[in-house]
DNA sequence: AAATGTGGCAACCGCCTGCTA
DNA sequence: TTAGCAGGCGGTTGCCACATT
């Protein structure tokens, strides 16, 4: 019945390789390839299990493997991937050319996940934590006017917002988990269909392909009221590649990044949704005192550019929440 | 200079999946 | 059909080097 056991465990070395250990493991792989884990120790003539010699090969001894720092670039298209394919080091490391899983999964612990943790961001989630969110200090800013957002309550429709809130969070999430995020604020199923103003939501849904067919056909059947039609913020698209101008605001929707993933392509350096440049000239915050532009576009807030230089790359992210809103703010037009 | 703390990383552990006898 | 193994994977550990006190 089944295999022969692969090595026996028994007399078999463990820790870290010598230089006379790697060598032979070297020398045998180039004449005879990876081949046969099981055999290939006692072949090698190496007092090591397969797993180990395996290991030992893919993560450090083979000939294509990229040492040194990871480049900016590399960063970004980790965290990316990261935000679609979650802990799934393995295809990760596919998609970056001479990095091992074992090399990004360490990165990751300890590089980028603390940074991130400390720019409030969730690692897991890579969504703003919103437990780090001082709302009192925000309520009691002298800049922050209250009577705007008194106006602002009776405008906004909580749902929508909500509704607005998790798609935000959850744009870098696959439709399926973005769906399941919804069910469970039961957002869909028993409450959206009695929402003001939901029909343009439906739409903004649908635009990006965030509805299945059962879903859409479910929704579909209500008879929403367009009286707070104009009132709905601009639902969130998806940030573009870096190789599209920003400015172009062009929607970089789940199926894109689903097609990059299948066609096992690398998805390009992309300005990272929740980064702020330090230089915060570009901030789209500020830019609300532009008389201009006084339409919020999430788009812009999702494409701000990154920054490059080493000095910014390690405050990256870091003002994502010093966002101030200016008293001139007109609710009425931002909305 | 010694003790202690911290960060980085190679390697191990244990589970899962698919294959094989 | 199924038990059992190999290979693969993600999580964790432990060692080493460097920084700080």
């Amino acid at each position: 019945m089944g295999r022969s056991p692969c090595c026996d465990k028994n007399g078999l070395k463990k820790g870290p390789w010598t230089t006379e250990e790697d060598h032979k493991l070297i020398q045998y792989i180039q004449i005879h390839g990876p081949g046969n884990w099981r055999t290939l120790p006692k072949n090698a003539g190496l007092q090591r299990c397969g797993k180990s010699c395996r290991l030992r090969w893919t993560n450090y001894l083979r000939p294509d493997i990229k040492r040194g720092r990871f480049s900016f670039e590399e960063e970004e298209t980790i965290i990316q991937l990261h935000s679609v394919l979650g802990n799934k080091w393995s295809a990760i490391a596919a998609r970056l050319p001479g990095r091992t899983d074992n090399e990004i999964k360490n990165y990751w612990n300890t590089h980028i996940r603390k940074r991130l943790l400390r720019s409030g961001i969730d690692p897991v989630t890579h969504s703003p934590r919103l437990d780090l969110l001082d709302l009192s200090s925000l309520l009691n800013s002298t800049q922050f006017n209250l009577s705007s957002l008194l106006g602002l309550q009776a405008l906004i429709n909580p749902e929508i917002f909500r509704i607005a809130t998790t798609l935000l969070a959850s744009q870098n999430e696959s439709p399926e988990l973005l769906l399941q995020k919804l069910q469970e604020n039961q957002l869909l199923n028993t409450q959206l269909q009695n929402l003001e103003g939901s029909e343009l939501l439906l739409q903004k849904l649908q635009e990006n392909q965030l509805l299945n067919a059962p879903m859409q056909n479910q929704l579909q059947n209500f008879q929403p009221n367009n009286q707070f039609q104009n009132q709905i913020p601009e639902i969130p698209t998806f940030s573009t590649p870096s190789n599209v101008p920003c400015s172009s605001s062009q929607p970089m929707q789940l199926g894109h990044v689903e097609s990059y993933l299948m066609n096992d392509q690398m998805l390009p350096p992309q300005n990272y949704g929740y980064c702020a440049s330090d230089t915060s000239d570009n901030s789209t915050f500020q830019s609300l005192n532009n008389s201009s532009n006084q339409n919020i576009s999430l788009d812009s807030v999702l494409s701000t550019p990154l920054s490059s230089t080493e000095d910014e790359k390690e405050s990256y992210c870091s003002n994502l929440m010093k966002f101030e809103i200016p008293a001139s703010l007109n609710f009425d037009d931002f909305m």
